[in-house]
DNA sequence: TCTGGGGTCCTAGGACCC
DNA sequence: TCTGGGGTCCTAGGACCC
């Protein structure tokens, strides 16, 4: 049994990725946007200081960009991938047993004699990581993941803790202190709905809400309140689902570079994400039985109506097989199309989703039964040339080849560890 | 004009059953 | 046609996370 969990978050992942290949950028504001170059996902502490706030459209903010020089890239998802696994194998030196909860962050489980060694174990990861990979962690120590989580916020916002804060060597009232200081609205698990809720009972503090009764945050916030509230007091039992999972749902969605109008672009880029959810799916050995499609116009315009729709289908055998699911996708896309709408985003998700061994073969549908084998091949041999020789070396021709629909990324660094031809070179 | 993508878990309410 | 409690299962939608 445990008694201390750690918790591992990277600094502004996605800015400190494009900083360790690009050293200019340090001390400097940098933001990274989203998909499509929408909105800004990631920020260096100067741009923070700046008061762009997360997640905030681009155009909102062009004139702080342009008035103190941010520097703006596209997002590289490539690259951050490459560079969390790359952190997740450094932390495995350090522990048989990392919860890899996401793409820049993973609990630890551990159980040292000694209070003192927490911290002299966290300055070691510290420093470890950023020899490794140049990126700069935080890292909190607690009794739970959610008073670690806690930590890690203290962490990151006093300089004094040089990116550790423990709450392993103090007491339940030492600790009380601490979450005087802590918004409600920063504890994991609490977000801006719930915050506004606790507010009007007049709990602001994450002390608040432990000094209030089981019973009262079980009015207001349900089960997940009162494990949140148990976790707060040092009682740990927010069960970790299980590290790498197969997914119980895919979904694949992108928003347009423009505005789409045609059925057949809308089948490309539908045909495409297909791909890249039966590609997940596959990968990870298991099969699905429903597919939504969806497709939507833009949320935000003013001039047009909004139009959205979707459809699910459920196939005769749960398959992972790329063309099966591009057919029946291709069928509900001519049902939900409307024409004169000004197609902003379209997406599909796969859904009821088991092991592959476990496939239910139909009764009725011999011949469909038969094919199994074959398609298995053939997505075989899909995969392998697409692992060997990248993802673009061979494709469906439903999912088009111009591809004008695809999304903007037009400030997208290099894929530095991935791609040869893409090298970073040194003069 | 321009506003991300990919997940998990929980709840309320409806359909259905006896 | 009305009366009633008690249970399961499914789905849509909401809240949260990064």
């Amino acid at each position: 049994m445990p008694t201390m969990f750690a918790v591992v978050d990277c600094n502004n992942f996605f800015v400190s990725c494009e900083r360790a290949f690009n050293p200019g950028l340090e001390n400097k504001p940098v933001i990274v946007l989203s998909n499509n170059d929408g909105c800004a996902v990631s920020r260096s502490n100067e741009a923070k200081a700046l008061g762009i706030p997360m997640g905030a459209p681009l155009f909102k903010i062009r004139d702080l960009v342009q008035e103190h020089g941010v520097r703006v890239f596209s997002s590289n998802f490539e690259l951050y991938g490459d560079m969390s696994s790359r952190i997740m194998k450094t932390l495995e030196e350090f522990s048989p047993e990392v919860e890899y909860y996401s793409v820049d962050e993973a609990f630890i489980p551990l159980s040292f004699y000694s209070a003192d060694q927490y911290e002299t174990w966290a300055e070691k990861v510290r420093t470890t990581i950023m020899q490794y990979t140049g990126i700069p962690v935080s890292i909190g120590i607690a009794p739970t993941r959610t008073l670690a989580k806690a930590a890690n916020e203290f962490a990151k916002k006093w300089e004094i803790c040089n990116g550790v804060f423990s709450f392993a060597a103090l007491s339940q009232t030492q600790i009380n202190y601490y979450l005087q200081q802590l918004p409600v609205g920063d504890v994991w698990g609490i977000g801006y709905t719930s915050a506004r809720t606790l507010q009007t009972a007049n709990i602001y503090t994450a002390y608040d809400l432990i000094q209030t009764s089981e019973l009262t945050v079980r009015k207001y916030l349900k089960i997940m309140g009162v494990r949140t509230r148990a976790e707060l007091l040092c009682i740990s039992c927010a069960a970790f689902s299980e590290n790498r999972a197969p997914k119980k749902g895919i979904l694949s969605s992108r928003s347009f570079g423009q505005r789409v109008t045609e059925l057949h672009d809308l089948e490309e880029a539908v045909a495409s994400y297909i791909d890249t959810a039966c590609h997940k799916l596959r990968k990870q050995h298991s099969v699905a039985r429903f597919l939504t499609v969806y497709i939507r116009s833009s949320y935000y315009s003013k001039t047009e109506p909004y139009y959205g729709n979707s459809m699910t289908m459920a196939l005769p055998i749960a398959s992972n097989y790329t063309p099966t699911f591009i057919q029946y996708g291709l069928q509900m896309l001519k049902k939900i199309f409307k024409p004169g709408v000004r197609y902003a985003k379209a997406g599909v998700f796969l859904s009821e989703i088991t092991p592959q061994h476990t496939i239910q073969q139909h009764l009725f549908l011999q011949k469909e039964n038969n094919q199994i084998g074959v398609r298995q091949s053939i997505s075989d041999a899909v995969d392998a040339v697409r692992n060997r020789y990248g993802r673009s070396s061979i494709g469906f021709a439903a999912a088009g080849i111009h591809k004008k629909w695809q999304g903007k990324n037009e400030q997208r660094t290099p894929r530095y560890t991935t791609h040869l031809t893409e090298l970073l070179t040194a003069y």
